[in-house]
This record gives structure tokens, C-alpha cells and sequence, in this order.
RNA sequence: GGUGGGUUACCGAAGCGGUCAAACGGGUCUGACUGUAAAUCAGAUGGCUCUGCCUUCGCAGGUUCGAAUCCUGCACCCACCA
């Protein structure tokens, strides 16, 4: 299977500007780029799908680069965008152009070489452009009734539909010049003739590829993947507590590694498709496998697996399976020391308390709970080991009178507290 | 501006002088079940030095042996009339 029929079998096509790009891209070895948004100082899981396509682009011998919107982030992209966006300060874009760049050193091979990755920040050719230049050379080029045909246009001036009627401002309406220019800068620059893009990009990759025909009578290649969207519509990647980064400051291997596992059944086969570099034949049986025992759920284990050793490598996968263990099987945290522990339960909020009431009588399990935050009052605390509902390193609490002692460190000085299923907390004596 | 109705614990909503820490529903929490799912079932849900005590029913006073319940004033909200 050629490498473009093996991006449509996994469903990584949506749409491409030419029946031909398959042939074209077989042809000989090709420069792709696609653009990252620079809004925080980390990608997070809405961008890895592009990622993993350039990524896919360098291992099948094709010349990949990263743009980071450097100057577009200035202005703001209104596509799939329902109200103005925040406009980002210098200082801000600039950190958070170098926090991504240390990020995509995960996904693609920029050593030298003739498919070495590229990152480039389009602020470096757009930000010198005076606004009369930009005008006379760019602007001229864009009839404002075909800049009025773009989806992400129209959405915004709908007119009637309250909820549409936003508007849009001129900065954001210029947005598409800029990003076209990008394409046509690449092109002549990089010789990168096709672009790639989320499908919300479409409308500002073929303005990329008119713009490079008017300008320079030049053919440029454009191909979109889908959205990446959960079977119930919304977005893939996000949960009731924000996204899911790629930063483990941000998002710890652990937390990233269980996004993936309660992916639901009807998400998980596209997203092994399109995320992981799982072979075809294997994801086939895991269907198969998931229609035979859902239960199980080796299809997402697999998925999580995959993508948590490609984000935070395999020190993470191991974690992130430890901390798993840990929470969901129940597993032992004796006997282990601080570091592994607080590695194991680096989500988890943690309290303290002295050293010394632990020794003589203990510390009583409805103090300790208070202590670790657990319980908001003696009461609940109280309530929460009566229902049998309090647990100390994993084990149930059976009465009111257990008492915490130096037994009791699961660590040189932590006691893992729990609280009903899955609320941890960790108790630190000093 | 006038008249009437309202303001109850996380939310909605009963209560109209003692048996009210306050029915009921939702939420939340805990347990059982389970696929770390959904649904379902059971229990809990102001605080404490806990067979009792303390603080809560818009705010401030008052009547009473005793008030969330009656009276007065104030604040906010709603309805109808101007």
C-alpha cells in the first residue's frame, strides 16, 4: 500500500485539492507543511493530530515543516471560531513559540538530512511587511467576493441566526491573506507545494494555492484531515477540567495516559487509525477483538499505550501503567519510597502534618483525613469511614478509633489516604 | 407611584406557634453491581468536646414559656393596576 492510500485507509483524508496527489506524492520525495497554532505554551491534544500527519509525511520520506503562527497568532484564525479571539501580546507568542518547538522534537527528526524537519515561525517573513506593501503585493490579489465564499467568513455574518451574528473584525477577516501568503512563501522559499491542515483549514489553503497562481502562476497541493471528534459531536481531547496537554507540567503521563484508556468504544478504532502508527492488520483484529469482549478493552490500553510513549517516552508509559495499577487494581503502595510515590501520585493533592503525632496514640484516621483534605469537617470525615468509605494505603478503614502510626508510611514519610473509589490524597509527615 | 405575592439548607420546593436541623425532588458523597462505562439499588448529606449542645429558614428588632412560622421596620425580587 503507497503511502497517501495508507493516510486515506486510516482515515486521515478528508479532502485534497487533486485526484492525483497520491501519484504526486509517490512521484518523488515532497515538502509538506501545516501550522500550529502558538495560543499557550503548549500543544495539546488538538494539535497531535497534525503532528502525527507530518510525522507521517518524514517517515514516508517527505520533508516536513512546522509553522508556528508567530505572526498569524497575533491576529487570530476565525475558523471554527464563533466570537473574536484575543489578540496575544509579543512577549506571550514568543514563549509559547518555544515551548512548542522543544515539544515537536518528540514527533519529527530535524537532525540534518534529506528529510530533516523544519520549524519555522512565520512572524520571521510576515512581521517586516509594511501595511502599504502588504496591500499593494498581497492585498490586490484577493477579490473580496471569493474572501466572502470562505465558510469561516460566512458563519460569522450569518445573518438572522442570533447565535451567528457575532461579526468579525477587519484584523480577523485579513487572516486568510496572511496565512495564504505563508503558502506562497513556503513555496518559493522551502519549495513546500503542499499543505496540509485540520479540515477548518480548507478555506485558507486554497486561498494559499490562488494566491500562489495569481502571483507566480504556480500549482501548490492542499490535503485536510478530519476533525478529530468524539461519536457524540463534541471535541476529542478535552475534559470537565480543561485540555489534555502535551507538557507533563501541564498534563501528567498518568492524566494522559486515562484520557486514552475511557475512550469510548465507538471513538477508539479512529483514533488507533489515526493516532498511533499501529499496522492496519493489527487495529483490524483489535476491532474484532472489541466486538468479541468489549470488556477488556485492550483496544484503548493499546491506544493509550502508544501515544503515551510518543508523547512522554517509555519512563512515562511505565508511570503512567504503575499509577494505574495503582488506582484501578488495587495494587500495593508499601514498602516504596518518596520519589517512585510521588511519582506514582503526582495528580493527587497532598496534605501535611507533624511527625510526631504519629507516635503514642496515633493520629486518628478522621483527623488525618481533615489533614489530607479529604473531609471538609470531622463530621464528613467520620461519615465517610461509618459507610465504609476510607481507606489508608489501599486497604479499608474498618472504625472510627484506626489510628495512623509509623506503620502506616507507605513511604519514608507518605501515607496514601482514599476516600471512596478514587479520590486520593497524600499525607505527609515532616 | 398604588395594591398584592415572595425571599427556607448546594439548587428547586414544602412547612404557617411547640413533636423542625426543617418533608419531597435534583445534585453531591459512600456502598453494592459493573468494563476505571451507563443504568439500577441501598445509605448518607449544618457543626461540635455527640444519647447532649451550638449555629441555621433575606436583614434588624419585638410579642411569647417557646417562632422558619405572629408583629414592626429595612433590603431585594415577582405580579397586577397607574
Amino acid at each position: 500500500m503507497d503511502f497517501f492510500k495508507e493516510l486515506q485507509a486510516r482515515g486521515l483524508v478528508h479532502q485534497s485539492t487533486d485526484e492525483k496527489l497520491g501519484a504526486w506524492l509517490a512521484a518523488k520525495p515532497r515538502t509538506v507543511y501545516a501550522g500550529f497554532d502558538p495560543t499557550a505554551d503548549s500543544l495539546h491534544v488538538g494539535s497531535l493530530l497534525g503532528l502525527i500527519v507530518l510525522r507521517r509525511f518524514q517517515q514516508a520520506g517527505h520533508r516536513p515543516i512546522a509553522v508556528v503562527g508567530g505572526a498569524t497568532g497575533m491576529i487570530g484564525d476565525p475558523s471554527g471560531k464563533s466570537a473574536e479571539r484575543n489578540l496575544l501580546t509579543r512577549e506571550q507568542l514568543e514563549a509559547n513559540v518555544a515551548g512548542i518547538a522543544s515539544q515537536m522534537r518528540r514527533f519529527l527528526d530535524f537532525e540534518p538530512g534529506p528529510a530533516s524537519a523544519a520549524l519555522l515561525n512565520n512572524f520571521d517573513w510576515t512581521g517586516g511587511w509594511s501595511y502599504l506593501e502588504f496591500l499593494r503585493d498581497i492585498g490586490k490579489n484577493f477579490p473580496v467576493n471569493v474572501m466572502l465564499q470562505k465558510d469561516s467568513v460566512k458563519s460569522r455574518l450569518g445573518r438572522g441566526d442570533a447565535d451567528n451574528s457575532a461579526g468579525m473584525s477587519y484584523t480577523e477577516f485579513s487572516y486568510m491573506l496572511l496565512q495564504a501568503y505563508d503558502f506562497v512563501h513556503l513555496a518559493q522559499t522551502e519549495s513546500c507545494e503542499l499543505q496540509a491542515g485540520g479540515s477548518d483549514q480548507w478555506g485558507n489553503i486554497t486561498a494559499g494555492i490562488d494566491l500562489a497562481r495569481r502571483m507566480h502562476a504556480q500549482q501548490l497541493y492542499g490535503m485536510t484531515w478530519p476533525l478529530l471528534t468524539k461519536s457524540d459531536g463534541t471535541k476529542m481531547g478535552k475534559t470537565e477540567s480543561g485540555a489534555i496537554w502535551l507538557d507533563p507540567q501541564r498534563t501528567s503521563p498518568y492524566e494522559f495516559y486515562q484520557y486514552w484508556v475511557n475512550v469510548d468504544d465507538a471513538d477508539v478504532g479512529g483514533c488507533l487509525r489515526m493516532l498511533t502508527e499501529l499496522p492496519l492488520e493489527e487495529i483490524v483484529s483489535l476491532d474484532a477483538q472489541r466486538a468479541e469482549n468489549a470488556a477488556e478493552r485492550l483496544s484503548q490500553k493499546r491506544l493509550a499505550e502508544s501515544l503515551t510513549r510518543l508523547v512522554h517516552g517509555e519512563e512515562g508509559v511505565a508511570v503512567a501503567q504503575r499509577a494505574t495499577a495503582v488506582f484501578f487494581g488495587g495494587a500495593e503502595v508499601e514498602g516504596l519510597d518518596d520519589r517512585v510515590l510521588g511519582q506514582l501520585f503526582a495528580d493527587v493533592p497532598a496534605g501535611e502534618c507533624p511527625l510526631s503525632t504519629l507516635s503514642g496514640e496515633g493520629l486518628p484516621i478522621v483527623e488525618a483525613l481533615i489533614a489530607a483534605g479529604l473531609a471538609k469537617s470531622k463530621a464528613e470525615a467520620r461519615r465517610t469511614v461509618e459507610q465504609g468509605g476510607a481507606y489508608i494505603n489501599n486497604r479499608r478503614v474498618e472504625g472510627l478509633e484506626r489510628t495512623l502510626t509509623p506503620a502506616d508510611l507507605a513511604s519514608e514519610s507518605v501515607t496514601v489516604l482514599r476516600s471512596g473509589r478514587k479520590r486520593y490524597a497524600l499525607l505527609r509527615f515532616c
